[in-house]
DNA sequence: TTGACTAATGTAATAACATCACATATCGAA
DNA sequence: TTCGATATGTGATGTTATTACATTAGTCAA
């Protein structure tokens, strides 16, 4: 993660659309959401989501190949632990947690086993209390 | 995760392929490597995939969309825990671990907070050992 | 100011991953 | 044997991501 800086016109855009949407969005439905605002091609968007995942302002969750806007953009939870994403797949919503002692056995393994860990993807499928109460 | 039967001959082929390997592969690798035994569509992979996936005898990697057989194909640890799966991005070496502590640490999160959890996916990405000291 | 360098952008084409739709085949139970 | 469930074959399509190359915009030192 890079230090945080002013974003690119682009950079903007992808991220403003992140954040005000009310669930993850896919590189290609962010795309639609932008031809109003002159963008043409699926690299547009691949271009600014890495520099946002880069700045730590967005995530990339694996299992459902979709982005989101980081829930807790003014903390630093991300220089000191894993972040684990819990997903609903009745209503999209997803909830961001960090969770030491997981970090703590993940890192205790990989130290065991000499093994250099660069990136942890940890994320929980299932529906959301809301929508298993309904 | 169904209870294991006979393969067909289909999902035998799909199954071998990946068994041999010395780590995962891409569906359409798979496709490729069975073009000799009358394989012609994506789908024949999918579907003998999806079946050995209900069977718990392969495993599917979220973050670099591949498969490998499970590599503790007579325990049954998958009853009892969620599995990790650490990744060399240098070699495709995967090793495939379950920790009750994050296990339970996972399931203390989804408890307190109504989630309905049906699969969490935990793979982390790096080098391994190996490759490391190499 | 100019030149040179770096970062950002635009665009088309292509690659990689996955599913839909529909037809046919196989197999066991009634 | 007839029926239903499961498995298979095949082409087309949908979805996600990258390659390649050209252009533009800022930065900074000579
Ligand atoms: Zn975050
Ligand atoms: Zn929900
Ligand atoms: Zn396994
Ligand atoms: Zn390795």
């Amino acid at each position: 993660m890079t230090t945080t800086q002013e974003l690119t016109k682009n950079q903007s855009l992808v991220f403003n659309a992140l954040a005000r949407a009310d669930g993850p969005l896919s590189a290609y439905t962010i795309l639609d959401q932008l031809r109003g605002d002159g963008f043409r091609a699926p690299l547009q968007v691949y271009r600014a989501l890495d520099k946002l995942l880069d700045y730590g302002m967005i995530h990339r969750l694996e299992s459902i190949n979709a982005f989101v806007a980081c829930s807790h953009p003014h903390e630093h939870h991300h220089s000191h632990g894993m972040i684990a994403f819990a997903i609903c797949d009745t209503c999209g919503q997803v909830t961001e947690f960090s969770d030491e002692i997981i970090t703590g056995r993940v890192r205790d393994w990989t130290n065991s086993n000499g093994f250099k860990q660069s990136k942890t993807t940890i994320e929980i499928r299932g529906v959301c209390g809301n929508c298993a109460s309904a």
